[in-house]
DNA sequence: CTCCAGGGATGAT
DNA sequence: ATCATCCATGGA
């Protein structure tokens, strides 16, 4: 057992805010895996680690992010500080690329809680075994393995029409001639393009990949959740607002941070949903106008 | 611009 | 027990 200090974090928030979709929960305890090492973390104060390695997980966790000034930097408006309330620390963590970019594929039309099954089937079909206090847990399998599947297989896993794309772009990975480390030395804009011309990567999933796998902290994924935040908070009297004048505000608006300014905006949405659905049959937000 | 694919949980009736 | 809704990429 090993203990680890981590100030203004919290384990909870940051693994239940759909950043990351494999861990499990039991009571306090998350069971899971940090690359290819099974990991049982739980939060009483300090991380309390089984089997962990502390600088792996200062690192995965990114407990040096200096989340004081990140939060400080955040534009000073009502739907910001609600949710830089609510979701006080909460971390946008460092995950392995590959991983990343598989999962997030895989999330398209999805919800989370489709997204965890699909990511533990992956895993329990392809991936490695591994113990933890007497739970079983499996690491994601690399692109290799997947390349080596076949579409009908992963289909199997419930990827639907994402098993295509997930074994097109395996495929590329593990032999293709892309390689996911070496992109870490563009900048965003070339990143962002080179991850939009792999099968299943639109600009959503890239930025969900630049901002969880490559730390890039300005990229903001725009899903229905941030687009209905964003509508009905800043939005409110806009009749035309197509995706490039959304991408240009968040931009402009959130800046270096933006990244986490989305998470914390995504994670007070869905976790207040119940409070803010109306009672009418097409509408979660009263307040939004239709868009088209 | 619009429409659709594919699918399992969830909510409404 | 049905029926509608959620979801984002890519192609038509």
């Amino acid at each position: 057992m090993t203990k680890v200090r981590a100030p203004d974090f919290d384990l909870k928030k940051t693994l239940e805010s759909g950043q990351v979709f494999h861990w499990e929960r039991d009571g306090a305890r998350f069971f899971g895996a940090i690359g290819d090492r099974a990991a049982l973390v739980e939060q009483r104060g300090e991380l309390l680690l089984t089997n962990g390695d502390e600088t792996v997980i200062r690192n995965y966790f990114a407990l040096d992010h200096r989340l004081r000034e990140i939060c400080a930097s955040f534009p000073k408006d009502d739907a910001m500080n609600a949710a830089q309330q609510f979701c006080r620390g909460l971390r946008i963590i460092r995950q392995p690329k590959w991983e990343c970019l598989a999962t997030f594929i895989c999330s398209s039309m999805k919800q989370v809680v489709h997204i965890r099954q699909i990511s533990h089937a992956l895993r329990e079909r392809f991936g490695e075994r591994r113990k933890i206090n007497t739970r079983v847990v499996y690491t994601f399998p690399s692109a290799d393995r997947i390349a080596a599947s076949s579409e009908k297989e992963l289909r199997q896993c419930a990827l639907g029409y994402r098993a295509k794309n997930l074994l097109a772009t395996a495929r590329r990975v593990a032999h293709g001639g892309v390689d996911l480390e070496q992109l870490s030395i563009l900048s965003d804009a070339d990143l962002r393009s080179r991850l939009c011309e792999l099968p299943g990567v639109g600009a959503k999933v890239a930025n969900c990949v630049m901002l969880f796998g490559y730390e890039r902290l300005r990229a903001f994924p725009i899903d229905v959740w941030i687009e209905r935040v964003l509508r009905a908070k800043y939005f409110s009297r806009a009749r035309k607002l197509n995706a490039g004048r959304l991408r240009a505000f968040t931009e402009r608006y959130f800046g270096d941070q933006g990244g986490y300014a989305q998470q914390y905006l995504f994670h007070h949405a869905r976790m207040t949903k119940t409070k803010a659905r109306g009672k009418g049959k097409r509408g979660r937000f009263v307040t939004l106008s239709p868009v088209k």
